[in-house]
DNA sequence: ATATTTCCTTCCATTCTACTCGGGAATGCT
DNA sequence: AGCATTCCCGAGTAGAATGGAAGGAAATAT
């Protein structure tokens, strides 16, 4: 029941881009260092984004990664999907019994549900609301 | 962002537990048949669940194991937390970003809700409502 | 005594994860 | 033209997780 690096990281290249949306391409460096991340990895994260036209590239000196798409119009969904592949908890969820498949579609579609209604728009611009504070991270 | 087969066939294991609560303890050997699925398998599945103190055994000829509560006590969030730990997509949520954090915890809570309010009770007595028929597998 | 069943440990093949590395191709700057 | 920068692409790799198999010991009913 995990998200992997690969869709961590690849919504973070893809946060960035929305931050600096309408300003050019932005090199992988410059991302991979801000976040201390591994630029090299991160390359191979964002070939399946641009393949899926996400994003587009810029060759060469000065060159980098752009969002294909204002912020607004990309979801947090379609990264995801992107890197990790379909949203489902299980695999072959038609072969389960129908007990179990109800109880994966309803697991599966709040997940989607979130994942639909947050817009790269949204994470970018992120203001701190009210505190964390006493929020508990493991339930 | 999967369920591996540990979550799911120990759910297997608990749904048939819950459909012959109260009628004595249940081999495993009789769960694997019908499910289809290793007994060697289900053995170390089992395991944890016993630890956990969701099931009880009874060793020896005419043995196997039963509930040790009631199906409508157990939820499916109990047993899929014993087989694959704490219920969180991602790795560390508290040292994301707070734009990523607020959306792991989403999904997170989404998918605590649905594991929360279904029972072994609500699972083993699955009547078949409506017609799945052209409800999409993949989103 | 024997069959059954849980209990416990170890081992194994395969796949996935999270990278690293090396090199090639395009592009801008001087 | 030459050089630095940056994307592009494929291969390789150590470690962990997955999905089991195997063997034997201990308990219990008949």
């Amino acid at each position: 029941m995990k998200i992997s690096t690969k869709g961590r990281y690849g919504l973070t290249i893809m946060i960035e881009l929305a931050k600096q949306y309408g300003q050019g391409p932005i090199p992988l460096r410059q991302i991979a260092a801000e976040n201390d991340l591994s630029e090299a990895y991160l390359e191979q994260l964002v070939s399946p984004l641009r393949n899926s036209g996400l994003v587009k590239s810029v060759r060469g000196a000065y060159g980098g990664y752009m969002l294909s798409k204002p912020p607004h119009l990309i979801s947090a969904a379609d990264v995801i999907r992107v890197l990790e592949g379909p949203i489902q908890p299980v695999e072959g969820i038609e072969n389960e019994a129908p007990p179990q498949r109800q109880l994966w579609m309803g697991i599966r579609d709040a997940v989607k549900n979130v994942l639909d209604t947050t817009s790269l728009e949204d994470l970018a611009s992120y203001k701190e609301q009210d505190s964390d504070d006493g929020y508990m991270f493991y339930i």
